[in-house]
DNA sequence: AGAATGCTTCGGTTACGATCGAAGTATGAA
DNA sequence: TTCATACTTCGATCGTAACCGAAGCATTCT
């Protein structure tokens, strides 16, 4: 009968329009205020603050106070990995939102998926680098070979580093837009972050979409390039 | 703001105490009557009803009228996972229910995750299979070595004839008693339905917990031993 | 046929929680 | 000090949905 752990309050927790919202835009990865927040479940402050409280009580947000602004973001990775999972979930069943905006496409193509890059670049780049030989993928799982460490040495990236952290270096993440895998985990954001500091691409304000510069998507796509 | 699927819809689906309570019930993965999902949720049958409704046309549920019952299962596999994975997220967050009844140890021990073997031996098989080189793992990820397929062909199960089938051959999933992975897939299923063919193994009645046999047990232990 | 079982639909009650206005606290700026 | 911003708490309203009793179908049993 009542067996396991509760998923009636997290389902609850999740279930309220304004505070799903709340959390679709803290998927963006970076930390967001009070009044932001309330901006983008489209309620009054008043209404965002017993929100976020409940939301922190249920373990899903962690708030760090800074001046007199607060910063809301995700508790952990697996708050993230959860409601990204929702979305796939949701996505899958037809339960979108239409609402063919001009960002849309945009998203598709490339976005942040917490702190790593998703959409149609994401999933591009992760393919290149397993039929580069330089990831070996079985199934979900990722590891990244003696070829890909020296590869990715070449572009700038110490994976010998990233390995020493706690968290995994190497994971697939499964998105909304594209539904097939695209690479979360350290060297996800670390290579996220080497676009983002070379110029190649740059997050846009309000919104989980990134764009690259005409050169960066050169670059981009030369080095990580499609056989087919 | 309002960017992707929408989360809301199905987490307030699952929000319900009455509706996760059924949804955690048919995570058992045999069909249930409406009446017995109706005592699972601890409502009557008529609200039962209602709710069974929405789950429907959510997309949770998949129901089959034989006779003049109505028999209601989780509509895929993925819905499973789901729900599991919430259950993981749940319990990781201490939202567990606290009853610490008798069949607690027995879930904790072997259980069934919609199709598979769950708990410690669930855990202790893959874990065993994957030490005995019959299953590679990087990661999530999992495949059946050569060795494998041979080992496996002694226990009575044709792996061959398994990967025709659109399932996924093998999969981790992970639960939330021992977050730990443990096999899913067909795989998964195969062996579980292997163990019980035998009479190693049965199902209790009203409860996702799977009982050995003494001797049923003794033969599992035998046949996935831990090094260490 | 009639009776029993399994389930759905209808109607009305009730309770909870989402919402906002208004007032209160904390931090920073003038 | 005073004023402004960022946020929380209080209080009250309101809507929705969960719930059950009762009645209505449908299926099977006798």
């Amino acid at each position: 009968m009542k067996e396991g752990p509760d998923i009636a309050q997290i389902g609850a927790l999740i279930g309220d329009p304004a505070r799903a919202n709340m959390l679709a835009a803290l998927t963006g990865g970076r930390a967001l205020t009070a009044t932001e927040l309330a901006a983008a479940g489209g309620i009054t402050l008043q209404t965002a603050s017993t929100h976020l409280s409940k939301l922190e009580t249920g373990g899903l947000l962690t708030q760090r106070k800074q001046g007199r602004h607060r910063y809301f973001t995700l508790a952990d990775e697996a708050v993230a990995r959860l409601i990204e999972s929702m979305m796939g979930f949701a996505a899958s069943r037809g339960h979108l939102r239409h609402q063919p905006g001009p960002k849309d496409p945009a998203l598709r193509k490339a976005r942040i998926c917490y702190d790593h890059l998703a959409g149609d670049f994401g999933v591009r780049m992760l393919d290149s680098l397993v039929a580069s030989g330089s990831i070996d993928a079985i199934g979900d799982g990722l590891a990244v070979t003696a070829k890909g460490e020296s590869d990715l040495q070449c572009i700038g990236i110490d994976v010998g580093s990233l390995k020493s952290s706690r968290r995994p270096l190497c994971r697939s993440c499964l998105d909304w837009s594209e539904r097939r895998a695209h690479l979360a985990g350290s060297l996800g954001k670390a290579l996220l972050s080497n676009f983002m500091e070379k110029g190649w691409a740059r997050r846009m304000p309000e919104s989980r979409s990134v764009v690259f510069s005409p050169e960066g998507e050169r670059q981009f796509l030369k080095l990580f390039p499609l056989e087919n």
